[in-house]
DNA sequence: CCGTTATTGAACTCATGGGTTCAAAATACT
DNA sequence: AGTATTTTGAACCCATGAGTTCAATAACGG
């Protein structure tokens, strides 16, 4: 069995193995012999590339955001050019974004937030900062451009995004079970219908209450 | 015999404790000798009245999600008979609702749920469905009788209430940095007013956009 | 090839904390 | 009063797991 031995590669798979154990057994209840098991490594090994324990949590946890927060970030681009159908484009980004909003390493990021923000409190500034805050913000320049646009009318882009991501990730939380149930992607899409149809009558254009 | 136990009852104490604790430590870093302590209770009494930590922690969530969720129900209270301004009696009891959803403990009760969801899956059926479920639906059932009556336009008043409801805690997680930053009670005001005033421009009477 | 460095497994130390035991003391019930 | 029950403190047992040590070994660079 001639495993990699790179040294670089080790320190990603520590990591990512980490949050894997982490996400499942908690902070606490995960323990560093089980962490080295998942990413094949050895105890020792492990202790090599981060100090401890606790930076080797902040850690997993930082690349976790990281990749989650690049994710959503993506998930915005068709709103840069919206095609003639605003609609349908915001119904499309949404239900993108309420599909990266379920997905298992999120809400395993989310519930260690969560679970261990009173012991962590520099998690905050690694983690949300990076996280939930830069993402409205990027949502509500998009806002404020269709507002130019003549195509929104939210004269608060900032209040309109931080309303259209409740519209979206609020109703999520009750029917996921706090993320313990995957929901279906026709729930998804349903949910992402009823969020936009709701924020166009409050801040779709004057003659707002059209079709659908 | 007779249930009173010794000199007063210790078991509510006890509850009482452990809750506070685990809501400053959390469930594997709270020690039982600490929780006995915070109770004034000696470590074998906390073990004569509950068997082990697992079942403490358990009525203490218990008990905590039943409060909560009694001071919710009472805070929907005014919309049962809403005075002449149905716009202002949504503030006050969005604004109600928010002060109770910031409030210490409740804030404790959302985060050890979540923390500890995966090592308590039962704990969703004890808390959730007895907490924020059945809120929603107290609230749709006001929202249905508010549209017969003609001051509300929610065909579906389930969505309606999820949506009031998101449009309400929403925008809380994120400025209160998950809980951990106390807000003011104007933020609070200012908050339940922008979410009545979205939900409005959606759910209110056809001629919506004037009344103030 | 050979020295350097990283990795490994196993065993070890040590602190923490769940849960129990027990005899003494406090309390409640009659 | 007297008896049954609970509480209490302290000590105890024992499992778990963080973090370390160390000698053997695999990779790598020259």
């Amino acid at each position: 069995m001639v495993r990699s031995r790179g040294r670089i590669d080790k320190r990603q798979a520590i990591l990512d193995g980490a949050f894997t154990v982490f996400a499942r057994q908690g902070y606490a209840q995960a323990c560093v012999q089980e962490i080295a098991d998942e990413a094949g490594v050895a105890k020792p090994t492990v202790y090599n590339h981060l100090s401890d324990k606790a930076t080797l949590f902040r850690h997993a946890m930082q690349a976790a955001a990281q990749t989650a927060l690049h994710q959503r970030l993506a998930a915005l681009e068709p709103l840069a050019d919206p095609g003639p159908d605003l609609r349908a484009t915001l119904e499309q980004v949404g239900h993108h974004l309420l599909r990266l909003h379920t997905d298992d390493r999120s809400c395993a990021l989310r519930r260690l937030l969560y679970s261990e923000i009173t012991q962590f409190p520099d998690l905050l500034d690694i983690v949300t900062e990076s996280g939930p805050h830069r993402l409205t913000q990027a949502m509500a320049d998009r806002l404020a451009r269709l507002t130019l646009a003549g195509r929104l009318r939210a004269p608060d882009p900032d209040q309109a995004a931080e309303q259209f991501m409740a519209l979206l990730t609020g109703p999520l939380e009750a029917r996921s079970r706090m993320g313990t149930r995957q929901i279906g992607d026709a729930e998804l899409h349903e949910i992402a219908r009823a969020a936009v149809g709701t924020f166009l009558t409050a801040f779709g254009p004057a003659d707002g209450r059209t079709a659908d």
